[in-house]
DNA sequence: CTGAAAGCGCTTACAG
DNA sequence: CTGAAAGCGCTTACAG
């Protein structure tokens, strides 16, 4: 491949000059500026990008780290992060760590030696110290979706209210024995959904019933056998409130096998507004959160940071209740 | 950050000797060793992988290109390639064009430059003559899912064979008037799949009627109002095959919105078997694709080819038959 | 407006 | 086994 100098020799200039028309930003003659773009088209010239990057300290380059590209929120989320990084010059490297902590370190540890300017990571845990390690080198990091303090390069929803909401319009509907399908405790998001749920049922004068709530399932099962569980053993319900809606779909499949019906026997209420809400049967009732805005929200918050200014708040994104049929 | 001069300098050696007590290929005395390896904890060195790649030429990271992260056939597939370039010490970054032949090129044209050592691309349309082109500098690119001729560093499926096996078997359980949703024709994978459904209906001596054949179904509607359009015509159909699950989905959500029945009124099969396919009620029947061992195979394919290695043919993987609900 | 030179942070023949 | 030097392909003060 050619390089900048094999272009300075056929155009019969030196090597800055060539950089300097392909920058723009300094005056290069005219006559000049011609003879090296002839060259350039003439031998295919492409700048090597390792170099540019080497030398000027910035690669352009941003990664995004999620949990699992299966769950379809983040393929959703992402949309919104690349439209932004290209709208801003930046590529950006998609990293699924599929919620194992090795891969995620591996990645970092490639990623950290100057390939990339920055991350955003969709992965935080309460033991994520090895993300709080890279921001205190001076990375810049934004937390999305999950966080695990409060700082400010942080964009994420109200899970608090958004639970609310969903167990609220729950109990608007009658129902009074209402389960919880979440997921694990030490993902904050988890933590504030278990709140809201909570709040919503204290305020509306109804006891909490531990025996109602399971935290903690894991991404394989989804919610199928925590449902089939709580069903087996008897206890009473009239619905259910799930963390995301994989687990309120799963939830449904799992209801219907025990030939109960929803919303009949049981509502189901989900938390995030994919695809399969509308594909499932009966179709979700669920907390919608803006994802395409999320992924923008966050790689704005990147990019700002990137360019050396401070943000001054954790950005917290609305949700809304979308009604559909699977609450009676 | 600390550099290799630094942390020379601290272990008292020179430049040379850290690099090599770093690569491990070549021998150091003991002694150094310890040396150079006590200064890098003290620094909490870190090489520079720009600098590193600039003077090897090789960055041990490769791009897959894929049309439409929201379809889940695609995240599927980037597991299995994630996978094995991870197994072989390789980065991969994932970006995802949305069907934008502008956004492919900027991709390419930035990553080109000795950002990647290769390329899969799961968007080849008959018009990718930018990436035959690639491919003639060089550069190492294996076609996955989607080819654009029979050239061997390709991984797909027998979309022939898979179309057969649908539409046959749909001729099995008693249909005859069997309409066909398909995608664009210039993409490969969906000519093929048209010729498989043509093959069978003609091996078992059902006349082809073109009404109820409905080519270059876009992403965004995906087939719902092709579905639609085909019943509202009164066109007299007891099946529908669509080549792909999302299709297969909308077909029925377009069937069933007519107050007909799936499969009672007509049957619905398609091709992919994703997750979506056991969420739609009535579950759907398909031909599944190897989509984890695509990816992997690819991954294998490119890996190869960065090696320096010929590939003699181009790799087809077989599907299979789901018998699911939704076809009576 | 333009060129020669230094340097980004590595690796690797070349000597010893 | 180890060091000094050259070089990967760029950019950018420094002179002129």
């Amino acid at each position: 491949m050619a390089t900048l100098k094999d272009v300075a020799r056929l155009a019969g200039v030196s090597a800055s000059t060539v950089s300097r028309t392909l920058s723009g930003n300094i005056h290069v003659d005219e006559q000049t500026q011609q003879k090296v773009w002839a060259a350039i088209k003439e031998l295919k010239y492409k700048p090597n990008i390792l170099a540019k990057s080497l030398k000027e300290g910035r690669t352009n380059t941003v990664a995004l780290i999620i949990p699992n590209i299966r769950n379809p929120i983040f393929p959703a989320v992402t949309r919104g992060a690349e439209d932004t990084a290209r709208k801003n010059g930046f590529t950006l490297i998609l990293c699924n760590t599929d919620e194992d902590l090795s891969v995620e370190k591996d990645y970092i540890d490639k990623l950290t030696n100057r390939w990339v300017d920055g991350f955003i990571f969709a992965t935080a845990r309460d033991d994520s110290s090895h993300i709080m390690e890279l921001k205190s080198q001076g990375i810049p990091v934004v937390f999305m979706i999950r966080s695990i303090d409060n700082h400010s390069d942080t964009v994420t929803v109200d899970n608090r209210g958004g639970a609310y909401k969903a167990v609220d319009y729950l109990i608007s509907r009658g129902c009074t024995r209402i389960a919880f399908i979440n997921g694990p405790l030490d993902i904050d998001l988890y933590r504030q959904r278990l709140d809201g749920y909570k709040n919503a049922l204290k305020e509306h004068g109804i006891p909490i019933d531990d025996r109602l709530i399971v935290n903690d399932v894991n991404d394989q099962d989804n919610g199928y056998h925590a449902m089939l569980n709580l069903l087996d053993k008897g206890i009473k319900m009239d619905a259910v409130f799930a963390a995301s809606d994989p687990k309120a779909v799963n939830a449904i499949k799992a209801i219907k096998s025990r030939g109960l019906s929803v919303p009949g026997d049981i509502s189901v209420i989900g938390f995030d507004d994919l695809d399969i809400a509308t594909i499932v049967e009966p179709s979700l009732t669920t907390i919608a959160q803006p994802a395409y805005d999320i992924g923008t929200t966050a790689m704005d918050t990147l990019i700002r940071l990137i360019d050396g200014h401070q943000n001054a708040k954790p950005i917290v994104l609305d949700t809304h209740l979308v009604v559909r049929q699977s609450v009676r």
